[in-house]
DNA sequence: GCTATTTGTTCAGTGATTGAATTATTTGAC
DNA sequence: GTCAAATAATTCAATCACTGAACAAATAGC
């Protein structure tokens, strides 16, 4: 009689269902399925799943295939008697997406094809800061160049392509402010356009999105975990500390996609200047410059792409300084890492970037701030652990973000090939 | 060729769709249609507006007047030639959703049509603190059936109920913590259990959904401005200070429903206890005992509710504590709300509750610590402003989520009546 | 009074799903 | 070794809801 459950309230579908899109939210559901499969599904196990007749699923799933969506795997191990299963599994001779990074010190392009496996993988070392935006993109040109032949030598089709870049990107592509790279109002896909195109066009993809470096690594996450939470907050601690978070598997990106400035979030309120201009922001507690001037290190010293290294070490060491400063940071990132999952009821908090390495360091503070000051951590356990992927998260995110596309509307790709 | 747009995922529709889903989803469709337009649309206006032909619009809707849902209204005014359309809207004579609320000095009820109308308003004061939640919730239940039978005079029905509690709500409506009504792992449904039903019983409608008070406040404050924006933090200044958290036109409310504490946000790390074991809340620098306490005035001397209004004379007369005292409430809110807003980037802030009234003060500092530490505030400016309805948001956005649902998805209760 | 115009309904046609029947393929029992 | 049971996948007539065009209704303007 007396039920209860939250409140809450089905995204506004504006879409009106006309009689075509049946199939096409079906194609969807179906492949999607697929998809999330631990294993190989049959065409009976997709119809018990999702409700739909085997039928239809027959129906839907040789739409699929035509589509060098899906395709059959051998027989999946028996179970029993009767007829054998044919195991129906993402095409990995099909539509993939190309992730793009350009960072401080290097450059990267990955392809990850729809199942998720990364099927190339390239980092071009170079430090970037004196490099104009148009050089460095040129250099990011060659790079998918030499990623798409291999691409296509696999049998795949690149359908989209992510470009990830540490700082704040809006909607059409225009780098407002990328200040480790020293970029102000870049027109990324202006400057692009001199350059043949590096994906095959899909309608319903997008050829490029430009996104905040921060915001695809979470992507990457999701993407390397997939039976992991479905809502986290990943926080990648380098010069600048950004965080991407996902919310029921979708990236949230604000208003205006500039969510995710962690930063930036004041932890001493009167306290040490940021270049934002504000006072006391996390950055200058929790940032790299901040932990290596603690630690005693001169920034100068070493690339900015081994001060996470270098720190690991020395905290491995033993090092005082270096365990002093790692605790102060990890203090810092508590006290605003608190106040985020106070605000949004968040279970998860994932460490990444620079982070991952510093972990061991970092959790135990983050966690003792956590439960001293989440309202709710009593009955409600955070978890705060480290990235899985590596530094690459940003770059396997950004190409995991075209499949993700891929697969969750599949009817683009397929009207490409009729 | 080089086309950009935002990484966005659409929400993971695990459900397949069935033959008969494809009129399930268009009745949703056409009744969202009719719910949003500014004025009553025709048939074909819906048709032009959602891409369907008038043929099915006509029979969609001959559907939800069946079911009471939608209703014919006068001739509108008309533009030119033609046959003069039949207006279609939201009938108010169908489903309705009773809104409830238990605070600390007052209990409330009030009933909403489908249109949004408020149709029954009540609200009893009485100091709930030393009262049993069992004897409050009966309390409760008698301005309920109050509420039920003014209803049913006007030709409504009741369809489900939303209780708005100043505390955490757990997903099966305990409420884990109140701590200004004094409780603790109270079990609302099981304690109504006893009571007759409030409402109607209605396929897939909660007959009651228990919920933060704060979470339904703002839920109302995007019912009494469907104009505005779609993505804003609503906060609560109480005794304690609560947040709702709007997302895309959708209450977000975190994996356990425990979203929104932003009292508990450190706004200084190292400052003053809180009851909830953690050092510089934000509550401690902005809740009501606060402000009064740095305005001299003494708690005792006057109820809960009144404390706002008190304030707001007082700084209205240019009392120096009280402005004193405010400016240093909106400070340390500024500080929280900048962390919110760097994280989140909404571009929308309601004062409501308590600080409703005292926005005149509060909303300068605010927006000094906003425009000063968010790092986007140069180019996307932050609105902060009061909440369009006064103290009944909770009860209100309480009643409005129950027709909310209904309007998304009406299959439940046309199933009912046939 | 006639025409143009817009609204709303009717109706045959179509596309996709449905459910039952059928075929295909293997396991296990007699 | 053969047959029955079991499971997978396909085939096909029936059904449901949307489509598009034709038609009826109602009004303004000439």
């Amino acid at each position: 009689m007396w039920q209860c459950q939250g409140v809450t309230r089905p995204a506004a579908r504006a879409a009106a269902v006309r009689q075509g899109s049946l199939r096409e939210l079906n194609l969807a559901v179906v492949l999607g399925r697929i998809a999330a499969a631990p294993s190989p599904p049959s065409r009976a196990a997709v119809a018990a799943a999702t409700g739909l007749t085997r039928a239809t699923v027959s129906a839907v799933v040789d739409d699929l295939v035509a589509g060098r969506l899906v395709g059959e795997s051998e027989p999946a191990p028996r179970t029993g008697a009767g007829r054998p299963a044919r195991g129906l599994v993402l095409a990995g001779d099909g539509p993939a997406g190309l992730g793009l990074e350009i960072n401080v010190d290097y450059l990267a392009a990955c392809v990850v094809d729809l199942a998720g496996e990364v099927r190339h993988h390239t980092v071009r070392r170079a430090d970037l800061r004196p490099v104009s935006p148009a050089d460095a993109l040129a250099r990011l040109v060659g790079l998918a160049a030499a990623a798409r032949v291999d691409a296509e030598r696999q049998g795949l089709t690149l359908a989209g392509a992510a470009l990830a870049v540490p700082g704040l990107v809006d909607a059409a592509g225009l780098v407002r402010l990328a200040p480790n790279l020293g970029w102000q109002d870049v027109p990324v896909p202006e400057l692009l356009s001199d350059h043949p195109p590096l994906v095959e066009p899909v309608p319903g993809i997008p050829a490029l999105v430009v996104e905040n470096e921060a915001n695809l690594a979470a992507l990457g996450e999701l993407h390397a975990d997939p039976d992991g939470p479905v809502s986290f907050l990943h926080v990648s601690g380098e010069v600048g500390i950004g965080a991407g978070i996902v919310l029921d598997g979708a990236l949230f990106r604000g208003v205006r996609g500039w969510s995710g400035e962690i930063g930036h979030i004041p932890v001493q309120p009167e306290g040490r200047p940021c270049r934002c201009g504000g006072l006391g922001c996390l950055e200058r507690y929790a940032g790299q410059e901040a932990i290596l001037a603690a630690a005693g290190l001169d920034r100068a010293d070493l690339p900015a792409d081994t001060a996470a290294t270098r720190l690991a070490d020395l905290a491995a060491a033993d090092h005082p300084a270096t365990l002093a400063a790692l605790a102060e940071a990890g203090q810092a990132l508590g006290v605003a890492v608190a106040g985020v999952v106070n605000l949004l009821d968040l279970d998860t908090v994932v460490l990444g970037g620079g982070y991952a390495l510093l972990t061991p360091w970092l959790r135990p503070p983050v966690l003792a701030e956590v439960s001293r000051r989440v309202l709710t951590a009593g009955w409600s356990p955070v978890t705060v652990r480290s990235s899985a992927l590596g530094p690459e998260a940003a770059v396997v995110g950004a190409a995991g973000s075209v499949v993700r596309r891929i697969v969750a509307d599949p009817v683009g790709w397929l009207s490409r090939t009729g």
